[in-house]
DNA sequence: CTAAAAAATTGACGCGCGTAAATTTATTCT
DNA sequence: AGAATAAATTTACGCGCGTCAATTTTTTAG
């Protein structure tokens, strides 16, 4: 880090002694020169620091190393802690990522992926809004871009899809808590995604094929702040005669922890135990959910497989030039993590 | 959206009937055209959508429109919720906002701080990790691209500071505390950064003041997982005969959040009323602080005050070519939000 | 050691845009 | 109306890099 500042790759390939071609190709791709000479760069790189001006790199080119990540709701832990994920793995891939919110509105949505169009990125991570969607806009990018979806499903759009499998992980809840006590009923709010109707609908079939007759309540709001709806509704629920059962399932855990809120509030006991007024389940084992008071029992998307497995699948579609072929749809097994609240 | 494809900013120029170099100033700045050759232009847009190259925009520029945001922990819905106010407000201004995330390591920050020099983004803001940066590179990165800091100071570095003021909310809620019932002991974690040991020294000397002796209880832990470092070490501490006050302030509120689930755990009644055995306060108002058993009381710090005062300095930095003359240090009061742990 | 194959070099062009100087056209002001 | 001013056009160059074809050098295989 040393001598005359560097200015472009020319001035660098002469420091090194290297023709400039070859610098640009150890660029793209180290391993693709001799290594005897990327020895040799890379010990001129130690001395002199120079970096390629990216964007002359990517100008002329169709498809660059940049990867989208695009979450719906980054204030959201969940996403927060599978963007960290994504991240980490597409750096591991050489290369970079770069992490965009929606913030829940579908303006947001269409914004970004209208920008992300003219960064020319070789793949993008969506996980889309959902039911908000402007779903002819999503359409079109994908189209432009290779795209896998995760979390949230858009039939047909996208060349992947990878989540979680609500249709194994609602059952297995389900027969946990009718097992140990007083079959659940359903609480939700508007679905904001597919999940949440395919939640509702396995609740329901699960319960059925256990005996009981589905019941589910719903309360209003329309806004990402899942816990305040959760406990908006709750406190109103609560206070109005109570849940058409003891046991709550809540759709999600944002929702569940709204819910816990609510209970305390209004002093109704939560928990399995005996004494305990009202049990209550989520969804998602949310990072803050073993901090709840008490701790929640639901079940746990697994974080890792969902991120690895996205950034795989969009990798391998890369590879095969942006085409799969066929668009593949990989589902995640749930675990059941019981803790205090049910 | 009709027409042949437009491949550069020639062919648009030339389907919309203006000049190429016209054209090339409105991309830059839509006001420096004449009002009705404008017009002509955003008609024209409409027609073909044609969006330029930005690499080709940008790889002659020294300084391009887009603004970095450097956070340290993003899972941290504190600072998911500050990056989405400061985002909006880049938009807003024409600018570009991109969002990185250190995920509490020092060589990821160097890292994001490297890559970002080749980005060369008009300006950035950066949280540093705090005590676990690498000084020296952020300094170096300061020097070399218009910099204000937010939420944790680093002497002398960046042009400007802006953060909330430890030295008055501290003793806010310390007389707060005193004033409704037995003087608070202070609950921290090994520091993360600078604003851990500014509340601690602020706790003591209003502690004192109020003519208390300060008790400080500290836990171990590396993590940037607090709640669970609350968690871990308040279950000990409760165990092992409790705080050396009934009132304990928490440096933070995800320790405290942490705390407040230990105490539900070991049966401890947490809250306000005579009848509890233990109050906790926290700081920051952490969005879900309100949705602990019982609810968090707590200082806000003014978001939406921080976020926006970062972004208005930032332009002030950049309208002034990178230098504002003297670095600016901005202090926000906190607000105690009372609640019902305390 | 020689022929074949692989890798590096040389020289050159183009990408899409910013930008500057000189010129022409349009607008504003009195 | 004409003069002064503001804006748009024409022309042309350069940025930093990708990439290609032809050539030379180095490595590998027989």
């Amino acid at each position: 880090m040393d001598g005359p500042k560097i200015k472009n790759m020319q001035e660098f390939a002469d420091a090194s002694g290297i023709s400039r071609p070859t610098v640009s190709k150890y660029f793209n791709d180290p391993t693709s020169v001799r290594q005897s000479t990327r020895a040799r760069i890379e010990e001129a790189l130690e001395r002199f620091d120079y970096r390629p001006n990216i964007y002359a790199m990517n100008q002329n080119r169709q498809l660059t190393k940049t990867i989208g990540i695009v979450v719906p709701y980054l204030s959201d832990p969940f996403f927060a802690e599978i963007a960290r994920n994504i991240e980490r793995r597409c750096l591991a891939k050489g290369f970079w990522p770069i992490l965009f919110s929606s913030h829940g509105e579908k303006e947001q949505e269409r914004d970004i992926l209208d920008n992300l169009r003219s960064l020319k990125p070789g793949g993008v991570l969506l996980a889309p809004l959902g039911r908000r969607s402007d779903r002819m806009a999503v359409e079109r990018f994908c189209k432009a871009v290779p795209t896998v979806l995760f979390d949230s499903n858009i039939d047909g759009v996208g060349q992947a899809f990878i989540g979680s499998d609500n249709g194994q992980s609602v059952p297995l809840m389900v027969e946990y808590l009718c097992r140990t006590g007083s079959p659940p009923c359903f609480f939700e709010m508007p679905p904001v995604n597919p999940n949440a109707n395919k939640r509702r609908d396995a609740f329901v079939s699960a319960i059925q094929r256990l005996g009981h007759e589905p019941q589910i309540v719903r309360v209003e709001g329309k806004s990402w702040e899942f816990e305040q709806i959760g406990f908006d509704g709750g406190l109103k629920i609560l206070a109005e005669g109570g849940f058409p059962s003891s046991t709550v399932l809540c759709s999600n855990d944002r929702l569940a922890i709204g819910l816990i809120a609510a209970a305390y509030q209004l002093q109704i006991s939560v928990g399995r135990e005996p004494s305990s007024q009202i049990r209550i389940a989520g969804h998602d084992d949310h990072p803050f959910s073993r901090f709840t008071s008490p701790s929640l029992t639901t079940i746990a998307q697994d974080y890792a497989a969902i991120s690895s497995k996205s950034v795989e699948v969009l990798f391998d579609v890369i590879e095969a030039g942006g085409d799969l072929g066929s668009r593949k749809e990989t589902l995640f097994e749930g675990k059941l993590v019981m803790r205090a609240s049910a």
